[in-house]
DNA sequence: ACCTTGCTGATAATGATTGTCAAAACCATT
DNA sequence: AATGGTTTTGACAATCATTATCAGCAAGGT
């Protein structure tokens, strides 16, 4: 039986407060520097499992880490994400996905899953880079 | 300036043999297995070369291990990727290219670069996959 | 051949993630 | 509210891929 605990609670409120990806490490330290005492394996083994049942969304940054993220839906969709703050926007991509279809079924390939990610600098951060280099 | 040596010849050469994406690990045991007494260090610093240089692609796979792959082409390209036995396809994608410059253009991103990967079961793993099964 | 400097490789260090396991927390039941 | 079977936790060790060190080697220009 799946059992209630607060170290749960805490990780999916965590998660919640949370605009984009952050990796287990950083979520972890967040809730230290707000008191709580939790343990960085339940971390992550909460994020995992709400990873299982799709509660939250992840994904490898392209340094390797992997990042977890709550979703406002849980029907399938891609990210646009900011590489310097993190900033998350959902977008959904019918194209890609019928493309990604298409093109397995194609080659003889099944059980086809994809990953589809977009990485930039957002508006802000955009700007703020701008400044500095000048 | 920058040297040529039998090790980074041999990294190439091991690359092209391989038909999907591989490991540094793997890379360096099958060297080994060859009897090439090469490095570790020198094939991880030779892969990151290669795809710097955009002479090899590079992606993370699901695990979040760094997989390596030269390719036919240095032209921008996506895969098609068979999760048991590695064998890869080169797709062009022109739609998701524009689609991806799109959805960044509109939500204010710059410097937007994307990861597109199907991963799935190749029709000989397919059928493998459901000779056992039955 | 000589010299400068990049390259190599054995090994240590790093850093994220997972395994271990006794103690603590859950929760249905008494 | 106390009990007991089970799950979960957390401190810590163990993994595993990747990177940093750094002294010795070798590529290429002279
Ligand atoms: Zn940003
Ligand atoms: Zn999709
Ligand atoms: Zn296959
Ligand atoms: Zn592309």
């Amino acid at each position: 039986m799946k059992r209630n605990t607060w170290q749960r609670e805490a990780v999916r409120g965590a998660l919640d407060a949370n605009d984009g990806f952050v990796s287990a490490q950083a979520l972890h330290s967040a809730l230290h520097s707000t008191g709580s005492p939790i343990g960085l394996a339940t971390v992550y083994r909460a994020l995992a499992d709400l990873a299982d049942t799709g509660d939250a969304d992840s994904l490898q940054s392209p340094e390797g880490e992997s990042l977890y993220r709550a979703c406002s839906t849980n029907d399938h969709h891609h990210h646009l994400i900011c590489r310097n703050c993190g900033l998350t926007v959902e977008i959904e991509a019918d194209a890609v996905e019928t493309w990604a279809k298409d093109v397995a079924a194609k080659n003889g390939f099944t059980a086809a899953a994809h990953v589809v990610d977009v990485f930039g600098l957002c508006a802000a951060c955009t700007a703020t880079a701008a400044a500095s280099a000048k």
